[in-house]
DNA sequence: CTAATTATGTGGCAAGTCCCTCAAATGTTG
DNA sequence: CAACATTTGAGGGACTTGCCACATAATTAG
């Protein structure tokens, strides 16, 4: 057991001679990756705060914000910085790429649930806006999901009811995963799953992330209803892990009609396509 | 095929109409209109530039960012304001009161933890600076939540591992709730259980929302150690629920002494208290 | 119409921030 | 070891911000 208060002794004793021994004290590398960490937790960092955390002088800070501001790695304000554009949560790709693809297939899919139904819905950049969208328009849903920038859009909408599935925090995508995550999906039964994807091909769907994908699997072999959403950027792609083939998947929601071996692929396995216009 | 759209909670129907010729100044509610939409195009705005721009005194501006603040359409900085953020709930009100006194107590809380231990750390405020805290400094440890805030802040240094509980999602507050949570907490082992409370009284601590308290009264029970931390302005404060008496409490981590009744309940239960200076 | 309420500006004061310079500590190189 | 560059902290002065009290203008209510 561990009882060793040290209680104060913060930033008063053992300051005035900063020795070499001092392993608390960071490098100013480290310091600059922690500085835009931070900003990715949190929209706004005041320079007085940094430095009382990383037990330096707000002169360092401030001198340190002036470089990553050169470097646009963050945005200065008055008393401290703020996340540039490009570090909002994960969202980098989603905001700027197939906006109107997104759209058009999110506003599709919401015409496809009725009140009072239980959805699983997966992380990912075309489901993010299938969650705003249902936030506006569905009454009385529940929705289970292991992302929680979905949680935080849906929870707007108070007749949502969203379910947060356990597992380990990824810190860049802002999702959980893992054993743990897949065992709590496999406990519920939901009538729809709507899962997206790295890249779709004549075999199926598949994602760059073996945890990812897992969860997707798990989530369209559990669900009354799988439906995956993906715009064309995404056909005849292929990556690490294929989570699912055409047969357990019931509907393809995308932007544009296949063609060629997926198109066949599709037919045979007897997925609805449909086709969401911008 | 069901298609009630009519939930369009874009609330930009109603345009109040001061019966008044405003040829020459900006009503209240143009100006505030001009800083949410200035907002959309930069990340940040400085108070005294708003001010500048329509023509009216920096303390307007001020009042009006305080308004702004509290519907949530804005982020206060210290100098002007940055974009809302929404992921975020209840952000902003933990940054404004008691920093000195959570950033100590929090600077209190990260002295005692060790390299490889597990916590639980409860949503709340203090816990919220608890975990921007451990990010900077704390090594190879292993930390149980149910707030995604707290797991966010953690995730940016990498030698943490995050483990989120399921639940169900709580809108306003951040974090999730219910039996499942419960569950989850049930079913680790940790050394130390971190938990806030909103208040503190001779019976021990309360909570007041009963959901909170059953998540924190879960976690004390489950870890070795269990932590309470509470400025003084929880003290003697009654809430809904008591979630743990004092003997359930190992260690009360405060920015005060506390007195009276609950100073004798504290010595009589054997908590040791740990008052960390600002 | 007058009175009450609200909105806005002004001035003062404490605190915070910025930027500059200088000095000490650290790291690097020959 | 010595010379040099880099990093950091401290101090001071100028400026900015936040907050308060109070006064004034504008709007609403009676």
């Amino acid at each position: 057991m561990t009882s060793e208060p040290l209680l104060t002794s913060d930033a008063s004793a053992a300051e005035k001679r900063p020795r070499k021994s001092d392993g608390d004290r960071l490098s100013k590398l480290a310091r600059h990756k922690h500085i835009v960490a931070q900003l990715t937790a949190a929209p706004t960092l005041r320079a007085s705060e940094i430095a009382a955390a990383l037990g330096v002088s707000g002169e360092t800070i401030r001198r340190d914000l002036v470089e990553l501001q050169e470097q646009k790695l963050i945005n200065r304000t008055y008393g401290g910085a703020s996340r540039p554009f490009a570090l909002e949560p994960a969202l980098t790709d989603r905001k700027t790429l197939m906006i109107a693809e997104r759209e058009a297939i999110a506003a599709a899919i919401a015409d496809l649930v009725l009140p009072n139904e239980v959805l699983m819905l997966a992380a990912g950049a075309t489901t993010f806006h299938i969650a705003r969208r249902l936030a506006s328009r569905a009454r009385d849903i529940t929705v289970i999901t292991h992302d929680y920038a979905i949680a935080g859009a849906l929870a707007v909408n108070s007749s949502i009811r969203v379910l947060c599935c356990p597992g380990r925090y990824h810190p860049t995508e802002g999702y959980v995963f893992g054993t743990q995550t897949i065992a709590n999906i496999n406990s519920y039964e939901a009538n729809r799953a709507i899962v997206s994807a790295t890249g779709i091909s004549a075999r199926g769907a598949n994602d760059a992330d073996d945890e990812a994908g897992a969860i997707y699997g798990a989530m369209v072999k559990r669900a009354a209803e799988a439906i995956l959403v993906a715009d064309h950027s995404k056909f005849d792609q292929r990556a690490l892990t294929v989570f699912a083939h055409w047969t357990d998947i019931d509907r393809l929601v995308t932007d544009r009609q296949p063609e060629g071996a997926l198109a066949t692929a599709l037919r045979e396995a007897g997925t609805e396509v449909i086709i969401a216009q911008p």
